[in-house]
DNA sequence: ATACTTGCAAATGATTTGCCAGTGT
DNA sequence: ACACTGGCAAATCATTTGCAAGTAT
């Protein structure tokens, strides 16, 4: 183990294994594509398409076709926050899900197993086990009601 | 009360209802915003803009238009049930929430009041009071899981 | 009379696609 | 080598906006 992979254990290893999945399905590791896996396992936040581009340096087309295959993979998930563009996040070893306030804008993210009683009284009533990962829970917060 | 007045009484009464909302808030009623209110009030199913404005052979641009006055006053309310466009309905006595399967996209309409529990579930849990009219519950169905 | 509405066309914002040159395996 | 990718420009899709002519009150 050298010196460089002592800080930030956990990204550092992440990568690798999303490499080594890319590797596994025959999936080619370009300039770009590599690029775009830099920026989102950088950290969690959930960025815009157009974002990932400017700071993978890659063309936006290009960012948009990455994603979608790393979606497809299954490494990246992403979220309609309101009706602006779409945010894209690497998947954690915990799932987010998603709740915005539709008057403030606030949003938070929460990890799935906290909205389980939330999903089984939905399933309860509409027989849809519900996932709040790609479109989230629209609402009205505290301070906004 | 007329003889035509008979036949479809809810139906024939909430349009007159809109009408006079209309009327109090100084709001026109042009050839094209009642043929707009003529397809809405026909029926409670919710329809994209641009079928709304063939059935109502007006231009699509008026259709949104006017679609976004009547969401204004309260009439009108439109859900986005997955990528494409969005859903538009007359609001009826009892609010209606919506659920869709993202594999096989059936999608449900149910009575706001019987999705509380589920609300409440959330509420505890991300401090929002949540709406499923906008933005419904997206997640499998029982056949789909 | 006049402020509000219309249809039409053009603009917008997000995302996708065609194409051909470039590149990972 | 060869199929897979990249950048770039143009196309799409849903929705919005500018504008000059028309209309409800």
């Amino acid at each position: 183990m050298t010196m460089a992979s002592q800080g930030r254990r956990v990204t550092v290893d992440r990568l690798t294994d999303a490499l080594e999945l890319l590797r596994a399905h025959g999936v080619r590791l370009t300039g770009s594509r590599r690029a775009v896996l830099d920026v989102l396992y950088a950290d969690a936040a959930p960025r815009t398409a157009e974002e990932i581009a400017g700071r993978a340096f890659v063309d936006l087309a290009s960012a948009y076709r990455n994603l979608d295959t790393l979606e497809e993979l299954g490494l990246v998930r992403h979220v309609h926050l309101g009706h602006g563009p779409g945010l894209y996040a690497r998947i954690g070893r915990n799932e987010l899900e998603h709740a915005v306030c539709d008057v403030c804008g606030e949003h938070q993210s929460v990890p799935a197993a906290d909205l389980e009683a939330a999903r089984d009284a939905i399933r309860r009533v509409t027989g849809i086990t519900a996932s709040f990962a790609h479109f989230p829970i629209v609402g009205r917060c505290g301070a906004c009601s």
